[in-house]
RNA sequence: GGGCGAAUGGCUCAGUUGGUUAGAGCGCCGGUCUCACAUACCGGAGAUCACAGGUUCGACUCCUGUUUCGCCCACCA
């Protein structure tokens, strides 16, 4: 065995043996209990990133976990077409090359996207290989795929039949750069700078003028009415009168809603129908006219008169100046507020008044509401329910449909003859009715309009699978918190909508992973860490096991490239452990346990301990402290003292190797691939996780007890003897275990670097001396010169220790506390009182023999 | 404007129903190439648990307020 780990050679060994074997497909069977997971499919758009990395890890952590307990483990890939994002990918490359898409031709640019689509999706699969994800590869979906999408026209008829889609005229965030409607959760509000403008509409009938305000001047071209509250006693007084619109001359009334805020601007609200949600509203309650003045791409239409054609900013400009000049621009203020961005672009979206179809989500919500009240859904953290619930609360209309090529076609079609609208699962070009030509609609539906029947579109639901009678409902998603609105909570709606059951029982929340600083890694930014180049440079059991041991529930991480030598290192000392073991037993290896002696019992009661602690973990989603019960127990108690014993006790230690084999089995779902080799270095035959797994129990605590003391002891020494160099240590013990002790003198000796040890039944004066759990260690002094830095030391420790004693004994005198604490603090404050005291007679006893 | 979360040694974080002498990793200081591992071993220093009140026999933990940071939601033209 190397001296160093060579993970990549590992790696690659099993890499292959799993592709061949194929081990972890999952298959039906009846007799044992699903464990079922689905990814949430990466986008298209681009490799994957550590957040990938981290939520992959999760998730395969969970796989893994439960295929060892026995569960049928079936985790299923996939990945997504992700529409307008790649879309917007596809676009800029095509920019670059110095082409559009409309250069192009809607099949052209499809086919343009494909070939990106493609490419990603094998790299995206091969790097979840690399990571040492145990997906069913050969259920690998996309959403575009022809079953996916068959679920989705069914879906939509569906819902189309029940009332619940319709199209219409309504005001919608428009992306002028992307050409299309995006639903409410597709556009961030960012805090901007800008101005707010204030213009004088004169009056028409008489002299004067009103004043509004707006940070949109180019919106007054489709103004149809200017808006004051009732209440408002001035300016009440002049609802129904009208005044001109300038530049366009528009005659418009000005009307009464309970809408306008008194307390803002100048009270007066012009009002825009067509550019505005609010605006919107009130014209549909006062019958105004809705004139659209913009075009998809953000210039003035015919409507807007001589600023025809120009550039929206552009036009603002060209506005304010003609409006300065005629003297109707009262003033301009400095004004922030939040404007809505493309989430893909990053372009200022424009409400935008366009026909548009929209799935009805109130009927949809109220069951996927009432699973969460009802606590039929958790959420880890907890946390997350609220904001769920609170959103679920407030839904809204959920608009579907884009105006871009690559996505799921609209199963909708028009008959050009009786112009009757046809919902259609299969392609149909004649009208069912009147055999007229139909053609279908040019739209495209939201990306997330088929994700969110991911879970059961997967498992053949649209063709009744047993796969989905079988696997469905999944257990957990795993997700970050940007995605809640967007796709969790709508796929329990479509779980519970179309299959009856929520799709998943617990929701796993976990970070964002974060760079040193704590900024989000982002692409744009420049500070994401590739998981392939940590892998080459790490490995990927070095990756899996660093993002997870270093993000407690729910936390953000903060990583930088050097955080992952914790896992590299951690790889290498389990490798090296496991040198040290297989070097001792050479000459044939029997693998179970023993209780030869103490120690035995001791790391067998530790290793019983460490799998209670650690399973208890990974079942509640701590998989931080189940990565931190993995770290400590092997490193902290299995090499640091039960190896360093065994090497100078005997050589051939069956028990050595048990708890190693119990520790990579416990170890394989944090990282598969050094479990992986060392158990078949251990002789077995068998991928570890066929083996069978149960939870291991052995507690001793007599044995634990004795050697937790002699550990405290040989701390002592140690202590000593850096302090002082001095290496003829005695020891006076008080308790009773002598024979113990006597028997190991050997191992106190080397474990603690010292040539000779005597025991003692008191200790002299003038000595250099340390405290233990049932002693003190000390030395003969003659030598030392420098004992004030000592004495101060003790002194602190005593002071300490007084003070503790003095608290707990005030305890035990208060009667409140004997009446209202439990028996068990009661007596715990005992306990600790008679320790705390026999420590502090040691000190005192060393202290004074120094004076 | 509303809601949520965070604030613990130089850094990153644990601390699950209130009772621990407040833990770990990294970093730092000192000592070791000890025949598994220098990606290691041994020892050490370093924390008034953001601040101010309160509840309680007892608060890092619960309540109120304040400050700083982060996130989400909301129609302020």
């Amino acid at each position: 065995m190397e001296k160093i780990y060579d993970f990549k050679e590992c790696e690659k060994k099993w890499n292959s043996i799993y592709e061949e074997k194929k081990p972890f497909k999952a298959n039906i069977d009846y007799t044992r209990k699903p464990y079922t997971i689905v990814i949430p499919p990466p986008n298209v758009t681009d490799v994957l990133h550590l957040g990938h990395a981290f939520n992959n890890t999760i998730q395969d952590i969970l796989i893994r976990y439960h295929r060892n307990k026995g569960f049928n483990s079936l985790w299923v890939p996939g990945t997504d077409h992700a529409g307008i994002a790649t879309q917007v990918v596809v676009e800029r490359k095509l920019k670059k090359e110095g082409k559009k898409k409309e250069d192009l031709g809607r099949d052209d640019f499809e086919k343009e996207v494909w070939k990106w689509a493609d490419e990603h999706k094998n790299i995206i699969l091969n790097q979840l290989k690399a990571l040492g994800a145990t997906c069913d590869w050969d259920r690998t979906k996309f959403t575009l795929d022809e079953d996916m999408s068959r679920t989705v026209s069914f879906v939509f008829k569906k819902l189309y039949e029940k009332g619940y889609i319709y199209k219409g005229n309504y005001i919608v965030n428009w992306c002028p750069r992307c050409h299309t409607a995006l639903s409410d959760e597709e556009v961030d509000y960012t805090p901007k700078k800008a101005k707010l403008y204030y213009i004088r509409y004169p009056f028409k009938n008489r002299d004067g003028y009103i004043v509004v305000a707006t940070t949109r001047p180019e919106t007054m071209l489709g103004d149809t009415a200017v808006a004051v509250n009732p209440s408002d006693e001035t300016k009440s007084k002049l609802i129904g009168e009208t005044v001109v619109v300038p530049l366009i001359n528009r005659e418009i009334k000005i009307i009464g809603d309970e809408f306008v805020d008194v307390n803002f601007g100048t009270g007066f609200v012009k009002v825009t129908p067509a550019h505005d949600p609010n605006d919107f509203i009130m014209g549909e309650k006062h019958s105004l006219e809705k004139i659209v003045v913009l075009d998809t791409k953000g210039f003035v239409n015919e409507n807007g008169g001589k600023y025809k054609g120009l550039e929206r900013y552009k036009a603002r400009e060209e506005i304010i100046k003609d409006l300065e000049s005629l003297n109707l621009l009262e003033k301009i203020e400095d004004y922030e507020h939040s404007v809505g961005e493309c989430y893909r672009c990053k372009t200022v979206v424009e409400p935008y008044l366009s026909e548009q179809w929209f799935v009805r989500m109130d009927e949809l919500a109220k069951p996927a509401l009432r699973a969460s009240l009802e606590k039929e859904l958790k959420f880890f953290p907890q946390r997350w329910q609220g904001v769920y619930n609170h959103w679920l609360s407030n839904i809204k209309p959920w608009c579907i449909s884009r105006q871009l090529w690559w996505g799921h076609r609209i199963p909708v079609y028009y008959c050009e003859k009786c112009k009757k609208e046809i919902v259609s699962v299969d392609k149909i070009d004649r009208c069912p009715d009147c055999g007229g030509n139909v053609h279908q609609d040019e739209n495209v539906l939201d990306t997330w309009f088929s994700s969110w029947l991911w879970p059961f579109a997967t498992l053949g639901w649209i063709d009744g699978k047993e796969d989905f009678k079988y696997f469905y409902p999944t257990k957990v998603i795993v997700s970050a918190s940007e995605i809640l609105f967007f796709w969790i909570a709508r796929m329990i709606m479509a779980g519970l909508e179309f299959t009856g059951k929520l799709p998943f029982e617990d929701i796993y929340i976990h970070g964002t992973i974060r760079d040193s600083r704590g900024i989000k890694m982002s692409k744009s930014l420049g500070n994401g860490i590739d998981p392939l180049i940590i892998i080459n440079k790490f490995g990927a059991d070095s990756l899996r096991f660093t993002l997870v041991f270093l993000s407690g529930q729910g936390t953000d991480p903060k990583i930088s490239e050097k955080s992952f030598e914790l896992g590299r290192n951690f790889a290498n000392k389990i490798w090296n452990a496991t040198r040290l073991i297989l070097s001792q037993n050479e000459n044939g290896m029997v693998i179970e346990k023993e209780m030869n002696d103490e120690f035995d019992r001791w790391i067998l009661h530790l290793l019983s301990k460490f799998e209670n602690d650690f399973q208890n973990s990974v079942e509640n989603y701590r998989l931080s402290d189940g990565a931190e019960s993995l770290y400590n127990f092997f490193w902290k108690e299995f090499c640091d003292w039960y190896l360093e014993i065994m090497k100078i006790k005997e050589k051939g230690n069956r028990n050595a190797l048990f708890v190693l084999k119990r520790f990579i089995r416990n170890l394989n779902p944090y990282m598969p691939y050094i479990s992986e080799e060392i158990n078949s270095l251990l002789g077995s035959k068998e991928m570890i996780h066929q083996e069978k797994y149960e939870c291991f129990e052995f507690f001793d605590e007599t044995s634990f007890k004795l050697v937790e003391m002699l550990k405290s002891m040989i701390v002592a020494i140690r202590n000593l003897v850096q302090e002082t160099g001095v290496k003829n240590i005695f020891i006076r013990y008080d308790g009773k275990e002598s024979n113990f002790l006597k028997e190991n003198v050997e191992l106190i000796k080397k474990l603690s670097k010292i040539e000779n040890i005597e025991f003692k039944n008191n200790i002299p004066k003038n000595v250099i001396a340390k405290p233990f759990e049932e002693g003190i260690v000390y030395i003969e002094s003659k030598d030392i010169l420098d004992i004030g830095s000592f004495t101060d030391k003790l002194e602190k420790e005593k002071e300490e220790l007084e003070k503790e004693i003095e608290k707990n004994e005030k305890l035990l005198k208060n009667e409140n506390f004997l009446n209202k604490a439990d028996s068990e603090v009661i007596e715990e404050t005992k306990r600790k009182i008679e320790e705390f005291r026999l420590k502090l007679e040691r000190v005192r006893e060393i202290l004074k023999g120094l004076k």
